[in-house]
DNA sequence: ATAAAACTTGCAACAATAGTGCAAATTCTA
DNA sequence: TAGAATTTGCACTATTGTTGCAAGTTTTAT
């Protein structure tokens, strides 16, 4: 039975084509995927608006997380960590190559904590690394 | 003489209504502004073509910094390190409040260095906090 | 296996955000 | 103060994201 289906069904959704794709284009990505590549991965099989709906599903059921650019374009790569519904647990690096880039999840980086001026209370941190990645030197 | 001036002046850009404006903004403001803020506080009094070109120059310059977002909403704001032309140094991390939302720019917490994984060569790091900012508790 | 209930999808319409070419206006230089 | 250089606004286009709703699909309970 494909991973697609159990990980679909442990989350309590139902099963569909649209989340089975997109899941599985998650699952054999090297790196994190923007929307656009989804939809350029999919050939247009599926409406906009049904990834649109799928990515913040999967965002919502700690799938996917989110991971933060500068340029307008939001990316989104699979949670390999213990994420759960509405908590999210994806405290590691993320990597951006300058070169070739893609968007990589430094699974075993875990973003530092930081000593907060007074008075700040964090609650979550994220961290992104610009730079040259291995494949790329 | 307006501090606007002389930065414009330094970085060799012409001295117009919309740069010293907009510069202004970001000089009096309290955290960073998005696209839409400077809009909203400038009553559209220049076009909103004018105020892309303008951030987008300004980053170039190095005289604002681009903050990565998790919701397609880049913040900018004032470069306080040395940057120049094409090189920052905003190794600053940067706080968004949960509550009244404002991005804040702790100047003084650098962006710890992390051990990455053989082979991957760091540029640049930015670390984005999320959490209770000082005045909100 | 089947029907009803629950959920998901696609479409159409809309809204917000961003980029480009070019003529007119402004700023700089001399 | 004129001419050169730069910047601006406008019109148009492109991209990205949201919503309501009817039709389609999946699930669940018989
Ligand atoms: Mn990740
Ligand atoms: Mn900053
Ligand atoms: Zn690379
Ligand atoms: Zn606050």
């Amino acid at each position: 039975m494909e991973q697609q289906f159990n990980i679909l069904k442990k989350n309590g959704l139902s099963i569909t084509e649209g989340r089975k794709k997109i899941l599985e284009l998650f699952l054999d990505a090297e790196g994190a995927l923007a929307h656009a590549d989804i939809e350029k991965h999919t050939d247009a099989a599926f409406d906009r608006v049904t990834v649109y709906r799928t990515l913040q599903t999967f965002v919502e059921k700690g799938i996917i997380h989110q991971i933060p650019t500068t340029d307008n374009a939001i990316l989104y790569a699979l949670c390999k960590d213990r994420c759960e519904e509405g908590h999210h647990h994806d405290e590691h690096v993320h990597f951006i190559c300058d070169n070739c880039n893609k968007t990589i999840c430094l699974d075993d980086v875990t973003v530092p904590d930081v000593k907060l001026p007074k008075g700040f209370q964090p609650l979550q941190s994220a961290m992104v690394v610009k730079g040259i990645c291995d494949d790329c030197r």
